[in-house]
DNA sequence: TTTAGTACTATGCAAAGCAAGGTATTATAC
DNA sequence: GTATAATACCTTGCTTTGCATAGTACTAAA
């Protein structure tokens, strides 16, 4: 079996929360959070993240600003709104919550099998 | 915006894994993973989790021996192959991995701002 | 024999990552 | 001035997968 896959799917469902998380102090484009995240194991692609910031934008989570650049076209810089620190703050707990419950079938399992 | 999706998101990903850590030691038909997990905030419907078991059956990941009920039809319990129990491992990995990347990006980021 | 409960399976839909290709803007080279 | 390259953003189609729903099969009790 290709253990990639599986991993892969873990990244997925955090993938919108370290974004989040990326553009909560500072503004970023598209290219900015490839490249943040990259020196990661968070990888994220161009026609996943466009499609993404798009879908934050229309749901009030993000905003942006149009930036020019020295070396090519402008850039949409993107940063949270107040909205969206507020969702932010509801996704550390669930963070908290479901790593909590990762860890504890993790470590309990080991131990006396029950939850 | 509705947290509950992107929730449900961060939930997907590691079911796979919560699964197979559930199996690691005690072997269990459907409904005893329903009602465990339902004890944790990793809910699991019967829609997905039929097929998912039949996926990493497939995939040589578990096995199953049926069991007779004295209350209905009989069960399909299942357990860990032998590489079932290695590419676990491997997802303790990337699951250590993973959770470190994120709570990286969520306490580093809160300081310096820098990766 | 019918009914209810349990267990497993199958079908169709929607969400989302990703590969690939496309458009537009800017700067550089000729 | 035009052509080329680099940068930035967007779109389309495919695939995977969770989930709701409906269906089948077996067992036990009425």
């Amino acid at each position: 079996m290709n253990t990639d896959n599986t991993r892969a799917q873990m990244r997925k469902g955090l993938l919108e929360y370290c974004i989040m998380l990326l553009l909560k102090q500072r503004a970023c484009y598209a290219n900015d959070i490839i490249e943040q995240l990259s020196k990661t194991d968070m990888i994220v692609m161009e026609g996943t993240l466009y499609p993404l910031l798009n879908r934050l934008k229309k749901d009030g989570i993000l905003k942006y600003e149009w930036q020019e650049s020295k070396t090519g076209p402008p850039r949409k810089y993107y940063t949270l709104t107040p909205q969206g620190h507020q969702v932010l703050i509801q996704l550390d707990q669930s963070w908290t919550e479901i790593s909590n419950t990762v860890n504890l079938l993790h470590d309990k399992l080991n131990d006396d099998n029950t939850l």
